[in-house]
RNA sequence: GUGGUUGUAGCUCAGCUGGUUAGAGCAUCGGUUUGUGGUACCGAGGGUCGCCGGUUCGAACCCGGUCUUCCACC
């Protein structure tokens, strides 16, 4: 993996750069969609590429651990091949799970025993086996194995458990060592900077995870229920620390005004449910604020579903047509609310981008977050 | 015509021997959703209990009448 800064701007921390892998160019700052598995919910991978024109998409290591299983994807040749995507893949490592299935499992110093909400199989995973199984997941971007601590979080658990991601981050380096790529083509290894919402903590951690030398760094631990402010104030501590010359990757985030907000401190990389889960509930984000499509006022609004035309349903359906799908339960207007969303995401981003480049980026900025802090 | 049966929220129905502001599911309306255990979750509005009269401290419930649904028999 190669990254290249291609602009910053002057008023902020905000940068502009490409990455590029064995599976294309990825133009930061970038949203990607999450697949957790092996689908983006509701969308082809045709829509993906060509509609949404997203580079880089997402995929979960638990999910997949637990189906289809690693068998499959080792004889499917992986992740790509199985989903017939040819752009890039990033895979979490199953750390947020830790977090989010916290009644199903148990942390240990060794790793984290859990229970398959599939069918209440137990596991392990650990360091070392997360890595072998992101290996065969196969991912452009591989994360490390890390404690996705939850909010509110005490001082003494936050500073414990970071500690103990950054031995699991040894761990998986000391391992990836062992493990060769498994499809032709290399793998990105990005470690993740914890500490709850404890600055100290957070420049701690920054520090370690910069000091580990990777080819990309992420943020986790963020947008778990804290206010904007806090993971703000988070972001700017940490990507001061983090190396300029390797891109930033705030996990898990966020609305459309985080995602600028964060950019501005320094964000390349951002991978969030919301566009696509709040579309499969009626949720259209757009450029002058969110529209809730099952609100009884767009029951005979005949505009398109959104006048600025950025993916091809756009102009296509009507926001009474997809209202009444909603209605009427059709999936198809999961479908249309998903592509929308997610077309508007990576058209945020890519705007962004423009406006970096352009040295305007950051009155842009002011201007849409007051814009998109609406509900029509 | 006779006997039985039915009538409670927009719809389908619960409401024990009469006892506080009559409930549910669906539908309607609104809100939530941040490295996806979410066709999810939370909340709100909505009924003079077919109608009229009676018994009772008190009636959706008991009694009489009437209309209504369905069934059986003549």
């Amino acid at each position: 993996m190669k990254f290249e800064l291609k602009g910053t701007d002057q008023n902020s921390q905000a940068r502009a750069g490409v990455i590029t892998t064995e599976h294309g160019t990825i133009e930061t700052p970038i949203f990607m969609p999450v697949g957790t598995v092996a689908s983006v919910k509701g969308v082809h991978q045709p829509e993906l590429k060509n509609d949404i024109k997203a580079p880089i998409i997402l995929g979960n290591t638990y999910h997949l651990y637990l189906r289809p299983k690693m068998p499959i994807l080792e004889q499917a040749g992986g992740l790509h091949k199985f989903m017939n995507w040819d752009g890039n893949i990033l895979t979490d490592s199953g750390g947020y799970q830790v977090y989010s299935l916290s009644a199903n499992r148990k942390i240990k110093e060794e790793g984290v025993k859990f229970k398959s909400h599939i069918d209440g199989s137990y596991h392990v995973f650990t360091p070392e086996n997360v890595m072998e199984v992101q290996r065969t997941i196969g991912a452009d971007i591989i994360m490390a194995f890390d404690e996705c601590t939850p909010y509110p979080c005490d001082y003494k658990y936050a500073k414990n458990s970071m500690h103990m991601t950054h031995r699991w981050l040894d761990r998986c380096i000391n391992h990836l060592e062992k493990v060769p790529f498994k499809y032709g083509y290399s793998q990105a290894f990005f470690p993740i900077v914890q500490g709850s919402t404890y600055k100290d903590l957070r420049i701690q951690s920054a520090e370690y995870i910069a000091n580990a030398g990777a080819e990309g760094n992420a943020i986790g631990g963020l947008s778990v229920g804290e206010p904007a402010e806090e993971m703000y104030a988070m972001t700017e501590v940490v990507c001061n620390i983090l190396p300029k010359d390797k891109p930033r990757y705030l996990m898990g985030v966020g609305t459309p005004i985080n995602i600028l907000e964060n950019i501005a401190l320094g964000i390349d990389m951002f991978d969030c449910v919301m566009p696509t889960r709040n579309a499969r509930n009626g949720m259209l984000f757009t450029a002058h604020g969110t529209i809730n499509l099952k609100n009884k006022k767009w029951e005979d609004d005949f505009s398109p579903l959104d006048e600025m035309g950025i993916t091809s349903v756009d102009l296509l359906y009507s926001k009474a047509y997809v209202r009444h799908l909603f209605a009427a339960k059709e999936n198809l207007g999961k479908q249309i609310a998903s592509i929308h969303n997610l077309g508007f995401y990576i058209w945020l981003v890519g705007e962004a981008r423009k406006h970096i480049l352009a040295g305007d980026f950051y009155t842009w900025k002011t201007k849409m977050v007051a814009q998109m802090d609406k509900r029509l």
